[in-house]
DNA sequence: ATGAAAGCGCTAACAT
DNA sequence: ATGTTAGCGCTTTCAT
């Protein structure tokens, strides 16, 4: 592999003469870098990133953390992190265990994006600490170095429930994702909001654990479906959950949208295309991953402070939440 | 940022012996890697991968080539590819454009595996073309320090159409993916072999190109419909299209699995939750990249020669393909 | 068992 | 306009 020595030596200058040549310099005349740049080419040099990020301690690439690259929702997430670092000239290292924190900062990287709840709260900040910056996707943490850019959890289970409730069904239950996390927590508080509003009891209703998957969906609505039978409205807090919530819901012979509403959380594609099409509330993730990216482009790059940013949600209204006509049901 | 030095001054020895005792070299004493260790964790030392990969030159990197991260397929092998080389201590480096080349081989990966039709063979055979291991899993090149690890997509095809005709449907067209794209013409091969075994003339065959994605599917499938009614058999060459073509054939009234009969090919997760549940030519995409992982390590670590692996598929039988009895329709 | 020192490839302040 | 040189943080050979 070519050095910018051997680049040097061909050309018959010295290596700060390339190394400026090859950047296109004022300093040096336009007939050496000419000739620089042809001998370099002949050569295939390849500047080595390390030296450089050696020198100047930027590696230009940041470092994100997911838990898994499946389900529907994370690709779309890293383009838009990716479109929106590549633009600035960094890449992105991308890393989905629970383990290797080791190698991430080992300063391959110049700050980092957290996705991953197996990652705990303690352990960000201590990452954060040493003037490393990190944002956080998926829950808030106020801590030196660290912004957090999460979707609006509370008042997107409000819209859920309220939608739910402004459609005349009353008897709703709620299938909730993983037990302590901030998303299903924060779903539930803002659901909780819209039941009490409606003089609803929360402590009287049904909530089942559907762990975020399809399948944990479809098992949790078997559940209620056997304890409460009389179940009308089902806020499902991820569409996943919900699309397998309905598979159970038909095998009951109920009908969606009739006899029983279902609304989920996400708007992923499958839910327009599942039958009937899903109504949920749908979180922009192209914007969320931007926004991620720039928030931490913005902390490395300016050194802007730390920022809490909630994105809204909007509701898509489809075919599994229909009306219940006073007087008529 | 605490450095190695730091660490030797604060310890009271010499950087060497910090730069062994943190391996745990057998040379240093117990006590003086007790000692090391202790005040590298006070320090909040954490070694630069840079400086060691400059010395090394060797990143413990691996880069992976996409065209997004979008997409039902991608999810999958990422995962798997993330999966084998982590447990080797590597990190994968993911980029999705077609610009920068320039930053992933500015030698901050130790290899590279393609998945990205964009990046034509002649780059790729450029950047090998330094002993650089490079794995790509969208077409076969056959050329030095490159190894392909691909679906058999001639098989598949052949499989595909051998089951409409094994099936009893005899008027199949074709929905194609990319027009010159390999994995779109090594599937039409195949499926030619199987027409002009039954005795077909694939001239004769009505091909439609819907781009591998479900909105050129279901445009393709409105061209068909209007110039070959009488299509009974439709082999899409993923199932994103088949997906989409499925929505144009209802809408057109058609019978699925009976007037007409549709086959995909990938056996992504939507291929068995739409209606009717799709038969499909599955990938085995967790092996997929797997291998291509592992393939790439191999080159990498143990200097192994270039390889091209073809991967099987498997025919996933489900409700769009009926049969037609001999005699009874 | 430990230390001194060279050098990986590059950049940039400081000559000339 | 171009060259000399120091040094980024680490590993490793060669002393001791």
């Amino acid at each position: 592999m070519a050095t910018i020595k051997d680049v040097a030596k061909e050309a018959g200058v010295s290596t700060t003469t390339v190394s400026y040549a090859l950047k296109g310099d004022k300093k040096i005349s336009e007939d050496t870098i000419q000739k620089v740049r042809e001998v370099a080419k002949r050569l295939k040099y390849r500047p080595s990133g390390f030296a450089r990020s050696l020198k100047s301690s930027r590696t230009n690439n940041i470092g994100v953390y997911l838990h898994g690259f499946g389900g529907p929702v994370i690709g779309d997430i890293l383009q838009a992190i990716h479109d929106a670092v590549a633009s600035k000239g960094y890449e992105i290292m991308v890393c989905s265990t629970r383990l290797s924190d080791k190698l991430l900062v080992e300063r391959h990287v110049d700050g980092a994006i957290m996705f991953n709840s197996f990652i705990s709260d303690k352990k960000i900040k201590n990452i954060a600490d040493e003037d490393f910056p990190v944002v956080v996707m998926d829950r808030v943490i106020e801590a030196p170095n660290v912004s957090s850019v999460v979707i609006d959890n509370v008042s997107g289970g409000y819209s859920a429930v309220k939608q739910l409730l402004d459609s005349g069904y009353r008897k709703i239950a709620l299938i909730a994702g993983k037990k302590d996390s901030y998303e299903s927590l924060a779903r539930l508080e803002g659901s909780k909001k819209a039941l009490m509003e409606a003089g609803i009891d929360f402590g009287q209703t049904p909530i089942a654990y559907g762990y975020f998957e399809e399948s944990g969906g479809a098992a949790a609505m078997q559940l209620l479906l056997e304890s409460f039978p009389d179940i009308t409205g089902l806020f499902c807090l991820n569409d996943e959950m919900a699309i397998g919530a309905m598979q159970t819901i038909k095998k009951s012979g109920r009908n969606i949208g009739g006899d029983i509403a279902v609304i989920g959380f996400d708007g992923i594609s499958a839910s327009s295309q599942c039958e009937p099409p899903l109504t949920t509330i749908r979180v922009d993730k192209r914007l969320w991953g931007y926004m991620a990216a720039t928030t931490l482009l913005d902390r490395i790059e300016n050194k802007s402070g730390e920022r809490i940013i909630h994105l809204p949600t909007d509701t898509v209204l489809r075919q599994t939440v229909g009306r219940i006509e006073i007087g008529l049901a």
